[in-house]
Order: structure tokens, then C-alpha cells, then sequence
DNA sequence: CGACGGTTTGAGGGAGATCAATCTGAGTGG
DNA sequence: CCACTCAGATTGATCTCCCTCAAACCGTCG
């Protein structure tokens, strides 16, 4: 939570947007709001109009669709500073949830877009985000096509190591980055995945009995072989 | 092949493009050259520097990426008027091949990027396509983490019959959206569906015994029961 | 005709799903 | 401080879908 006031609020693309059109932006719409999520709550629903666009400021959000006899795929996490919604387009293609308490900072599509209009290069901002949106999504393609249940949580764990941005011990400003908590459940790494709770429970098991992680509660894990994960996560 | 004089061939962002702006783009840039390209022929390999930006014009292309130790997974195909190619990035993070014989129109990816940096509209219209790209790539992702085999095929026949544009019987104009041909083989449908080529096969015998859709000679594809293919679809 | 590439069909095995039981730990109330 | 509860996690047993390996089939081309 603290983390917020140490990072900058950027809109649409992350670091990269000079912080001056943001808070211009912020001025001109006059509804970039904070808006609290519980673990659980859904900013935007599959299928439903796509009223807001929003930018993860803590916490983690799911992107996730589902079949239509209700299994659940995740499509991505959005970590604080990434940009969640979907600009030009009635509905929303997918539905956006917190995973855990989170904060997010929101705009009202039709603002977003006028702006966006209006700024060209904000829009090219937007279109190099979206371009390596769309990297990141197709690499995550690989995963769900070819990769085994170890080679996904091998690579699901460097993923959140990476992202990591636990203090340690409450330690405020000192990160380990070989320590850090699970932002989700078994069941919601599982669906991540595209694994059951059972499987990915079975491989935490045996990377634990392997001595390539030691899990303490559940939630948080360490990394102690690094390689073996790399190795696996290609 | 016939098709091309019949079509537009928009760049970047498909039938949305005004014609208008492409010529200009190919004055400026005096680099918008037709290339044919033979079956199995690669335009741009995964990790290489990304020379071309390109729209297909005929044929289909396919986008493709490898683990470490060489399974393929292809991440996408693209069909006629479809934008390839990876702007505002040094290398390509994806390999582009060929399926069958092939017909693209391509440019220097540094002087695509110079005209659309002075081209705000064609910008957005880059964007917006890059957006709906994601979106389809995102569905695919659900049907490589949850789709059956059979649901994998009845997704593959109805997409490739969406995007069919065979005329029967050669006569041209006339088109039959229940009757297509495949651009491509067994092997390559295993590779998009994150399957084997033997499960391939043997759903598209289940489907043919089943009285879901006719099969002549390998390729050509008649869908009698359009409901059950949707119903497995979803 | 024979050769060869692509496809189909068959038999068997394995990774992960499914079904079911047990365990753990945080929260609750006595 | 200790039962009790309950959701989430783990472990076990079995099954199933798809992969693997292998053989047969088919159409094309020399």
C-alpha cells in the first residue's frame, strides 16, 4: 500500500508517459478516480459495456473469459502500472478482477478516448504498450500450448519473482527479490495456468521436495535454485 | 489468386485504411514492393532483426515461436489485407512463414515507422487494429488452456470458414461459405491447435463420420452441421 | 509399376484430470 | 487456552484424453 506514494501514477503506458500529460489528462476529464477493489470485486465484466479504463496503482488484477459451460481461462495479470480496459470498443472482451485488496486509478472510457484523439502522442504511447501487450500475451500462448504443469509454475514463479515488490519482513525499501508473496491462490494460479488445483499443488510439492523452493504458509515462497526454474522456463 | 484484383490492399490496418493514405505511403516511402513468397518460405525469424513491416495479400501466413529445445507453437494466422510485422521494436519477437504460395506487400519497417509517426490517423487506425489483434489472440489463448481436440477443430473449421473466400467450383464471385478449402496441412492444423497430427486426424474422421462436414480430397472442407461445430465453438 | 509425401488407423502408455479423503491454519467462541 | 469450524491446500487412487510409436493407406509423379 505504501508503494503508492513512492511510485508515479503514469496513465495508459506505464513508465514511459511523461507524467505532464498525465496530469493534464487527469485535469481535462476530471474523473481519474481512485477506486478501492476487494479481493474478489470485478472492475469490468466479459460481454458487458466497457465503461471505464482504469491503471492498477497497488495490488494485482486478473484478466480472465470463460467458456460458455464455465471454465475460466485467465488471459493476464495486471501489475501496478500497467493499463487495464479496452479503449475503442462497446464491450469488454474479457472481464477484469482484483485478485487481492487492490487500488485502482479510473477514467471513463469516452473521456479516454476523446484525449487520446486529441494526443497523438499519448496514442503512440498507447499503440507501443498495447504492441508489447500483445508480445507478452503471445509468449503466454506458448506456455498453454506447449509447455508441461513444471515448466508453467517454473515460469509463473519467475514471472512473480520478477514482478516482486514485497519488502521482507516488513522491511520497507529492502527487497529480496529471491523472496516474495504469492499475490493468488492455488485455484487462481491454477487457472492461470490453465492446470487444476490438484496438479499445481502436486508440482509446488515437488519443486519443495526438490529443493528448488521453500514455501512458508502457503503464500510466500523462496527461491533457492534460480537455475533449475530458468532451465525450465526456457 | 485471382482474388488480388478484386481487393483492396489497405496497408497496416486493413479495409479500414483509406486508399488514399496508402499511395501516399507508397510514395514517400518508394519501398512498397510486392514479394512472392513459396510455401514454407519465412519473412521474418523469430529473435532477428525485424527488417519488414507487410500486409499479406494472398495466401495465408502463419506467426510462429519455439521453446528452447525446438516444439513449435504458432501463435496466429495471418489472411489477406492482415498487417504483419512488429513496429517500434528492434528484433522480431516471432517468426513469419508462409503456408502455401504467398503474395505480401512490404515495407522498410523504419520508414513504416517514420510515416506513421507524421501520420496521426493511420496511427490510431495501427492501434486499433493492434487492440483487436489482442482480443483474438486472447480467445485463442482460452482454447489452447481449455478447448478438448474437438473443440479445437470445430474452432479452427469455423474460423478458416469465416475467412473463406474459395469460389466453388472456379466460378468466380460466387462464393459458399459451408464449402471452403484448407490452406494448410494436417500437420500445420496440429501445430495451430496445439495438437499432434494423428488427434487431427481422427477428429476430422469423428466429424466426418458424425455427419458434422464432408471431406474431399484432404483439403476441401463442406460443413453440413454448422450448430454442432458452433455448439463445440463457443 | 514403384517411390514418396501426406494422411489415416491402430495399440499402448503417460501426464494431468477427476473424484475423494485428509490435512492445515486462521478465525471463533467457550 | 483449547475445542470447533471452515476454506484452502495437500495427498492418494483411478481414469481419460491425447501423445507416442508403428503400420497401413492413398494420390501423385517419375
Amino acid at each position: 500500500m505504501t508503494l503508492i506514494s513512492v511510485r508515479p501514477v503514469p496513465f495508459g503506458t506505464g513508465r514511459s508517459v511523461p507524467t505532464l500529460m498525465i496530469m493534464r489528462l487527469s485535469f481535462l476529464t476530471g474523473s481519474g478516480r481512485r477506486r478501492h477493489l476487494d479481493p474478489g470485486e470485478t472492475l469490468l465484466w466479459e460481454g458487458e459495456e466497457a465503461i471505464f479504463v482504469a491503471n492498477v496503482v497497488s495490488g494485482v488484477m486478473k484478466l480472465s473469459t470463460q467458456t460458455s459451460d464455465g471454465r475460466e481461462q485467465i488471459l493476464g495479470l495486471a501489475y501496478p502500472s500497467d493499463f487495464i480496459g479496452r479503449p475503442f470498443t462497446e464491450t469488454s472482451p474479457y472481464s477484469v478482477e482484483a485478485l487481492g485488496e487492490a487500488v485502482v486509478c479510473i477514467f471513463r472510457r469516452l473521456d479516454f478516448e476523446r484525449f487520446v484523439h486529441e494526443h497523438a502522442r499519448l496514442e503512440h504511447k498507447l499503440l507501443e504498450r498495447t504492441l508489447s501487450e500483445l508480445d507478452k500475451t503471445r509468449r503466454w500462448m506458448l506456455l498453454l500450448g506447449r509447455f508441461n504443469a513444471e515448466e508453467r509454475l517454473a515460469t509463473l514463479l519467475l514471472e512473480v519473482a520478477s514482478r516482486n515488490t514485497l519488502p521482507i519482513d516488513g522491511n520497507a525499501g529492502q527487497f529480496d527479490d529471491e523472496q516474495f508473496e504469492l499475490p493468488m491462490s492455488r485455484q487462481q494460479i491454477a487457472d492461470v495456468l490453465g492446470l487444476t488445483i490438484e496438479t499445481v499443488s502436486r508440482q509446488f510439492t515437488k519443486f519443495r521436495d526438490e529443493g528448488v523452493i521453500m514455501i512458508s504458509g502457503h503464500r510466500t515462497i523462496t527461491i533457492l535454485r534460480r537455475d533449475v526454474l530458468e532451465a525450465l522456463a526456457t
